[in-house]
RNA sequence: CGGGGUGUAGCGCAGUUUGGUAGCGCGCUUGGUUUGGGACCAAGAGGCCGGGAGUUCAAAUCUCCCCACCCCGACCA
């Protein structure tokens, strides 16, 4: 390619608009314009980038034995109706309607298609395994697309289905996406964590993510300092704690506590730490009254407290919700005295919290002295808070850190969630008809490629791994008006290109301050210049945009030695 | 969906308080001088001031309604 010829409209200035970095720099250098909030265009530099992203994903997927294929964007309400997610899915999903008024949307997700067109189609144990994967646009209505690529409401995903005959080819298909994925992002030149995650409303058992690592991630990840342990943040599981506090229980004592609503006011009031005080939080579960107890210190995990209570929907009691269901008036609900209808779950640490302070159910008052078993009951002890920096490692007991990754991949175990509802059966070996064993895999190929900006960049812009580059090289001669050195540049690029190595000459008219500038917010890997000398000298100088390094090459040799390092590098 | 903010030339912004003929920088066009890290001089082109309604002799500026976009929160296969 010449620049001449190219479509790569860069910008000096940081569009408004845009405040993380993967955005600012695919708008800066020309990828991608924003058409609507969620919604881009990917111009043909960030699409060169998309392709090779989505070459290393087919390759690795038909080396694990996947079979592409193409579904329609465009979904009928009735199967969706039919595996329950018509409801579910509520306001996220695009709906539309046809000229006859019949219910559909645009994808979010693809398995109930390819459930029901697998039901249709393999009807005995002897078909299976089998992979089907697909790499296409898919819609999700957010209520706030944000950070550019990496939440829009329409991005390109990759997605695996396996369909096994039981668990145990699940766990083989499970294995081989595991490996594909690390190859995947390997490859791609991206650094990788995998996290044990939560399976959330898709279902099923074990899941993993994969995440690269980067501050504006927006999922936080718990990881052990001193073994290989991870975790989202979302499911990480918190110890027990050892001991119950040697505390001689003190008799209980209501309190005056005047307009203290939140843990810190009351402690502050009362001059206690906020671990002293018995945090109450008050939810609904799919209509249902349920109190939380956790230590004031400690965050809710309502993940938790959902996946324990099988609860569709979780939310927060507002106002009205407190004074009919619960029955007590806002702000100072405590467990002491709560109504026997209400649930009350409570966090493991909440068990050894002696002589606490807890909302006395009435306006301005508390208890001090509280204590579990004399003063409240509960209806379950459980792990219900949210890891943090330093908790114990739930696998070798030393500290955790937390740090923030973007979850470029997903591995789940649907098992039979999906094959059951839609009537995807075999029949067995023994002739028996058994829901086909399913599992997905999705890797969000558009928020890879803002991933991979997130995680390589610098002060002057992009810095791209060589295997998903929009060009490898670029050319530039100094002078774009003598003629020696156009020549050479042009001859060159064509050896380059010839050699099968992406090249692109920037021959625009433009001083060579600006093509540098260019060359280096695009973030070409390979810069090589051709000055007055080199047509004396043979010499060529190439720049790595990753270490900064200056070589003088005998043009001679260059396609050799660059397709040596830009392969041995990858 | 709750809270906050912003909409003025392709991009970044001033002008709005106090109503009076639309500005700056970058980019773009033409000519000239330049040419190893976003050049310089000169001359140009480019605006329904987000949209609608109102107040007024007069509205980018005041009032009301709507829309879009951004940020924080909630939410998120």
């Amino acid at each position: 390619m010449r620049a001449t010829e190219a479509f790569i409209p860069t910008l000096r200035e940081i569009p408004a608009e845009a405040d993380t970095i993967s955005h600012q720099l695919l708008l800066r250098a020309g990828m991608l314009r924003k058409v609507a909030a969620g919604i881009y265009s990917i111009l043909p530099l960030g699409h060169r980038v998309l392709l090779k992203i989505e070459r290393i994903v087919r390759e690795e997927m038909n080396r694990a034995g996947g079979i592409e294929l193409l579904m329609p964007i465009i979904q009928p309400a009735e199967i969706w109706q039919q595996s329950g997610r018509w409801d579910v899915y509520g306001p996220e999903m695009f709906r539309l309607k046809d000229r006859h008024e019949r219910g559909f949307c645009l994808g979010p997700t693809h398995e109930e298609l390819i459930t029901d067109l697998v039901g249709q189609e393999i009807k005995s144990y002897r078909q299976l395994p089998l992979l089907l994967y697909q790499i296409q646009n898919k819609y999700r209505d957010e209520r706030r697309p944000r950070f550019g690529l990496l939440r829009g409401r329409e991005f390109i995903m990759k997605d695996l289905y396996s369909f096994d005959i039981d668990e145990q080819g699940l766990e083989i298909s499970y294995g081989k996406m595991y490996t594909a994925y690390s190859r995947i992002f390997d490859r791609c030149g991206l650094s990788i964590r995998v996290v044990e995650a939560d399976p959330g409303a898709i279902g099923g058992g074990d899941t993993h993510e994969f995440m690269v690592m980067a501050d504006t991630g927006e999922a936080e990840i718990i990881f052990c300092t001193a073994c290989d342990y991870a975790a989202d943040i979302e499911k990480a599981p918190c110890p027990v704690d050892g001991q119950p506090a040697a505390i001689e229980k003190q008799p209980l004592e209501r309190v005056r506590t005047p307009g203290t609503r939140t843990v810190e006011e009351v402690a502050k009031y009362l001059g206690i730490p906020a671990m002293q005080v018995l945090k109450i939080m008050l939810y609904l579960a799919d209509g249902e009254p349920v109190a939380v107890l956790i230590r004031g210190d400690r965050s809710v995990n309502e993940i938790k407290v959902q996946n324990y209570l099988q609860a569709i929907r979780l939310e927060i009691a507002n106002a009205e919700d407190v004074a009919a269901k619960f029955g007590l008036p806002p702000g100072f609900a405590g467990p002491v005295g709560l109504q026997s209808q209400v649930r009350v779950l409570a966090d493991n640490e909440v068990r050894h919290l002696a002589n606490g302070v807890a909302g006395a159910n009435e306006p301005d008052h508390h208890y001090r002295n509280v204590n579990y078993g004399r003063d409240y009951q509960v209806y379950a002890f459980d792990d219900f808070r949210v890891a943090r920096e330093g908790d114990a490692c739930p696998k070798c007991g030393q500290p955790v850190q937390l740090r923030r990754g973007i979850e470029v991949g997903q591995l789940f175990k649907l098992g039979t969630k999906y094959s059951k509802v839609l009537g995807a059966t075999i029949l067995d070996e023994g002739g028996k008809e058994v829901p086909m064993v399913m599992g997905c895999y999705g890797i969000g190929v558009t928020r890879t490629l803002a991933a991979a900006v997130e995680q390589g960049h610098d002060k002057d812009g992009i810095i791209w791994p060589y295997s998903i580059a929009p060009y490898e090289v670029v050319v530039i001669p100094v002078s774009q008006r003598d003629a020696l050195q156009t020549n050479l540049a042009e001859a060159l690029y064509q050896q380059l290109f010839a050699s099968g190595i992406d090249a692109i000459y920037d021959n625009r008219a433009e001083r060579t301050g600006v093509k540098f500038k260019d060359a280096d917010l695009i973030g070409y890997p390979v810069r090589v210049v051709i000055n007055d000398g080199s047509v004396v000298d043979r010499l060529v100088e190439v720049k790595w945009r990753n270490t900064g390094n200056v070589e003088k090459i005998p043009y001679a040799d260059l396609c050799t030695y660059l397709r040596s390092k830009l392969v041995s590098n990858n």
